[in-house]
DNA sequence: AATACCAGTTACAAAAAGGATACTATGAAG
DNA sequence: CTTCATAGTATCCTTTTTGTAACTGGTATT
């Protein structure tokens, strides 16, 4: 399966723009943490140790994320002058773009939940 | 890391309702292709092999993915008496309620592509 | 010096996802 | 009988993702 590296040029019915905005935005935050990770910063800025505790994520990965995140504009990193020093995560500004999609998805895990509970109760 | 399987009686500070709630959709449609396909299908039933050359996707996978979509009650699939039999997958209903899903991520991803290509150029 | 906290990194293993190819089974067309 | 199209499945392999545990390096506390 071919790479969605169709910018521009590319045939619309077999790579529809719809597919690629939509690959485009996996891309970015798509995997089992990032959203997850951005969700959480929207309470407020948090330290490394904060989020893999909130997130019950391990530092391999949440630092590989936060990377990511980092590389894409979506959080900065500040080193604190603390001591022992800290580091902190923040949301950035462009990250609020993504309200909508967050908002949407948590809206609808949150009534699926519903529907599945009672659907078992 | 454990699972998040906290329907209730959950620590509130440790697993808040919005990072679940992320956490359910993406149990359902997360992954790199469930919501391709879905947006795929929102022009439309499509049979098995269009589905494939549309998204790109093979065989394998493709089946997979449908199962996983079909057993969550968001597609269904549908034995056509032609000949050769063909099938077809069309959206139920209910995967109605995650058009605001689908739609802000394809607003963001067309939104993202424009920005990074007027960094780029 | 021993201990502890912070922010990571390294090394390794396991699991999940993805992909290529070939194959089944059915039925029609040539 | 061969070829083609349908919808998958089976097998094998590679890549990616995720996880565990231990470890570095810096600073402070006891």
């Amino acid at each position: 399966m071919k790479k969605h590296n169709c910018i521009v040029g590319d045939d619309e019915s077999v790579c529809p723009k719809v597919k690629l905005s939509i690959q485009d935005t996996l891309d970015v935050v798509g995997g089992k943490w990032k959203l997850v990770l951005i969700s959480i910063l929207r309470d407020g800025k948090k330290r490394f140790r904060e989020l893999s505790r909130e997130a019950d994520i391990s530092p391999r990965i949440l630092s590989k994320e936060l990377q990511e995140l980092e590389m894409n504009g979506l959080v900065t990193r500040t080193v604190c002058d603390t001591r022992p020093v800290t580091v902190e995560y923040a949301l950035t500004p462009y990250s609020d773009t993504l309200s909508e999609v967050i908002i949407a998805m948590h809206k609808w895990g949150h009534e699926h939940r519903r529907k599945v509970m009672e659907h078992a109760g």
